[in-house]
RNA sequence: GUGGGUGUAGCUCAGUCGGUUAGAGCGCCAGUUUGUGGUAUUGGAGGUCGAGGGUUCGAGCCCCUCCUCCCACCCCA
């Protein structure tokens, strides 16, 4: 048997998951802060809740199986679906109803540079609110996110599912005829006008005389959201898709404007989104100094959604992070230390007669909040220094013979090199206030 | 999933034309006399050469299949 992991899952070493762990637990705090509380659901879902909700292709990604109780199941593909389930068999959540969501979802794609298999995703939404309001609130919480990480190159791209429309019909073509042109109009600044126009062309009902306009549109589209949006006015304003997605995307950007996270955010156009339950804004974000990862954050409105379980409307808009492929790309940028240690203090053991004096000290500064590690064996004191200073543990209490006569301790400081005897209360105030002497 | 590349010690990599017992640096472990890290020095452990088959007197090296990872397409968090 070869020992190793499924392709395109990963385990995470300590060194690395103690990092993951606190990007987590920011993004939970990002999140309470906006006032969302947390929902879990089941990795399992039976297959038919998520099934005719991802498109063909999405579909097709789903890892489905027979369970041992030849039940029809599949593991989570996204965290949006499972939430709709949740809405319509607990009929009497109170609205609008907020909730994040920190879960891994499983996609049986073929792994490449900043995708896997399995991911965890990072969820907000906001249902039964179809505000600018509500969907500005999407773009601030992620902005917060990001914030929060200290990245400040990246940029929200966003659009709606009205301007698409409006394209497509620019180009005769409607309804599940959109999906083709769509995908070919998503990947337009990759592939060029030239080739648009020659991979367009094989779709079939394409009435190419719209072509110019929609290449007007998107092509033309400047940096300034306000002007991308006058130029779509000035191309679609005809058409009352178009109209009330440009009015909706206006109000959006006054609020996040007002919010502060104007320069993040841009118009475009060509972002489709795969997913076929968007019905209004998308948005899709990008890091500038690593776009190869693909998107990072995106989401949005999803109206239908939830009716698809219940036969009852309900708005609905959210927003998904993908935390590994951030922690991925903030790897690969050099941002993320990954031989942490959690301890801040190592007490040596000195020898076994004085394991119980460590633990004692142990336990005393960890009383005071102080992460600390007992050395686990008697060992010889230069081996214990060379440990910490391998962990990157700062500071050292040796306990010997000496200070347990005397109810001291040795406290050394391991970047400074320093070393005073002194009580273990005065070490506890050294540690907190970080002075070294 | 399709096409191209790749794989030798924990890591980065040498390894000649197919020829004896596969190497280096870094890292790791243990010493350098018994209470103190980073430097120095000595020694040591560690490889089914990605896996399986084939060609050959002989394969890390050539051929086939599979797997991994990387790049592009596709799609996306």
């Amino acid at each position: 048997m070869k020992v190793q992991c499924l392709k395109g899952f990963r385990d995470y070493l300590p060194g690395e998951m103690l990092q993951k762990e606190r990007m987590l637990a920011s993004v939970r705090e990002v999140f309470e802060q906006h006032g969302y509380p947390p929902l879990m659901t089941p990795a399992l879902e039976y297959a038919e809740v998520l099934t005719g909700k991802y498109g063909d292709e999405g579909e097709m990604l789903l890892y489905r199986f027979r369970d041992n109780g030849d039940r029809d199941v599949a593991l989570r593909y996204d965290l949006t679906v499972p939430l709709a389930r949740v809405l319509a068999e607990h009929g009497n959540i109170g609205m609008p109803f907020r909730r994040y969501q920190i879960a891994p979802v499983w996609r049986a794609e073929k792994p490449a540079r900043g995708r896997f298999r399995e991911f965890m995703q990072c969820d907000v939404d906001l249902i039964g609110v179809d505000s600018a309001a509500a969907d500005a609130e999407m773009l601030v919480i992620g902005a917060a996110v990001m914030q929060r990480f200290g990245i400040e190159n990246y940029k929200l791209r966003i659009n709606h599912r009205g301007v698409l429309s409006a394209l497509c019909r620019k180009v005769g073509l409607e309804g599940s005829a959109e999906g083709d042109f769509l995908r070919i109009l998503d990947k337009l600044d990759k592939i060029g006008e030239e080739k648009f126009r020659q991979e367009v062309s094989g779709i079939p009902g394409l009435d190419a005389s719209g072509l110019d306009s929609v290449l007007a549109v998107v092509l033309d589209a400047s940096s300034d959201p306000r002007e991308v949006l006058s130029h779509i006015e000035k191309n679609l304003g005809s058409d009352d898709l178009a109209t009330s997605a440009i009015q909706r995307m206006t109000e959006i950007l006054d609020i996040v404007e007002a919010a502060g996270i104007g320069k993040y955010c841009q118009i475009d156009p060509a972002i489709a989104r795969g997913l076929s339950y968007y019905t209004g804004l998308v948005y899709e974000t990008f890091l500038d100094d690593l776009p190869q990862v693909g998107s990072v954050m995106s989401g949005g409105r999803y109206d239908d959604l939830v009716g698809m379980f219940s036969g009852k409307e309900l708005p609905a808009i959210g927003i998904s992070l993908g935390i590994d492929r951030l922690f991925y790309a903030l790897s690969e940028m050099g941002l993320i230390e990954t031989s942490s240690q959690p301890a801040e203090v190592l007490v040596v053991l000195f020898s076994e007669e004085s394991a119980p004096a460590s633990f004692s000290a142990a336990s005393g500064l960890r009383h005071e909040g102080i992460n600390t590690m007992v050395y686990p064996k008697a060992a010889k004191v230069k081996k214990q220094l060379q440990f910490a200073q391998k962990s990157g543990i700062p500071y050292v209490v040796v306990i010997g013979d000496e200070e347990l006569k005397k109810g001291t301790v040795q406290f050394r400081d391991m970047d400074a090199g320093s070393q005073d005897e002194i009580s273990l209360s005065d070490a506890v105030t050294r540690i907190k206030t970080g002075q070294t002497s």
